[in-house]
DNA sequence: GGATATTCGTTGCAAGTGAGACCGTTGCGT
DNA sequence: ACGCAACGGTCTCACTTGCAACGAATATCC
């Protein structure tokens, strides 16, 4: 009977690097805040856009839209960010990162770029084309929100 | 203010795809069989190692013994494996397929290495540069059992 | 040999998750 | 202008998860 390797099985082990990327990730943000992956995505993207709908966050971050609101409300009870009533169209609002949000965007993103660093340095030679083979992946298997994020 | 684009960074990246490839995974066992991944895992473990104990499906597969504990159950209501008792340490119990649970494992297995073997078509001439980087990440991010499986 | 610590596996519990129902709002067809 | 479909966002519900506590069995130390 044919068997299978699981540790040499490329999902398994896509998986596996995936989440002790993750995990090893929490050294980021967890020494000086409490942040969900969630909350990390949401603040990244509205840091990154400035003024943005939670819609527009879902699609951006690979969210489901329940994941985004919890994730805003929490961010909103840490006075991290704020909403603004668009109206021009009063079923969705505008978000954006108070001043404190902003301070804590500005601490966390030096440390996540200096983390990729770390990974891409781990890679070596092969950096290049590791991440050029990433994007065939992500081109081969697009579409589709992502449940069960990891990080 | 330094800035951090969300879908260029590197673990976001390696999560989005980790849970696509899952995502698409389904369609292995999908069809015929109705498997959550914990079960996939401890079910591929235990074919690839005729006889094993909970506690070795964990270490080898990367879950929580929790988790292995609810998929062997899951499992051994299907009628798929069997559980023997260990005389030499009666804590443990030797964990092994049934016929009916042979024959479903040899029915994914063929299914699940052409999945990846579409994979790595789809890397082209990156596959090889892409699988050695992968053992280099394997490396750099070794230990730890790894939560919140996607695959 | 007997107390104590450790291990294997299960279970109770609290937290997080996605599907789907839901409310208020807006767009569209007539 | 009106009715109805579609949308943004929240909420409820069933389910999964990991942690901690647990019981039974074994290992360790004196």
């Amino acid at each position: 009977m044919t068997k299978l390797r699981l540790e040499q099985f490329l999902p398994y082990r896509l998986n596996r690097i995936s989440a002790a990327v993750s995990r090893d990730f929490r050294s980021v943000y967890g020494p000086d805040f409490d942040l969900t992956i969630p909350e990390w995505r949401v603040l990244a993207t509205i840091g990154q856009f400035e003024t943005i709908t939670a819609r527009e966050i879902g699609h951006h971050s690979s969210m489901h839209k329940t994941k985004v609101s919890r994730a805003v409300k929490a961010l909103e009870d840490r006075r991290w960010l704020r909403r603004k009533p668009n109206d021009a169209d009063r079923r969705e609002e505008h978000l954006a990162l108070t001043e404190l949000g902003r301070s804590v965007y500005g601490k966390i993103v030096p440390r996540a770029l200096d983390f990729e660093k770390r990974i891409v340095a781990a890679l070596g030679d092969q950096a290049e084309a590791f991440l050029a083979a990433l994007e065939r992946l992500e081109a081969a298997h697009a579409g589709g929100e992502t449940p069960g994020d990891v990080l």
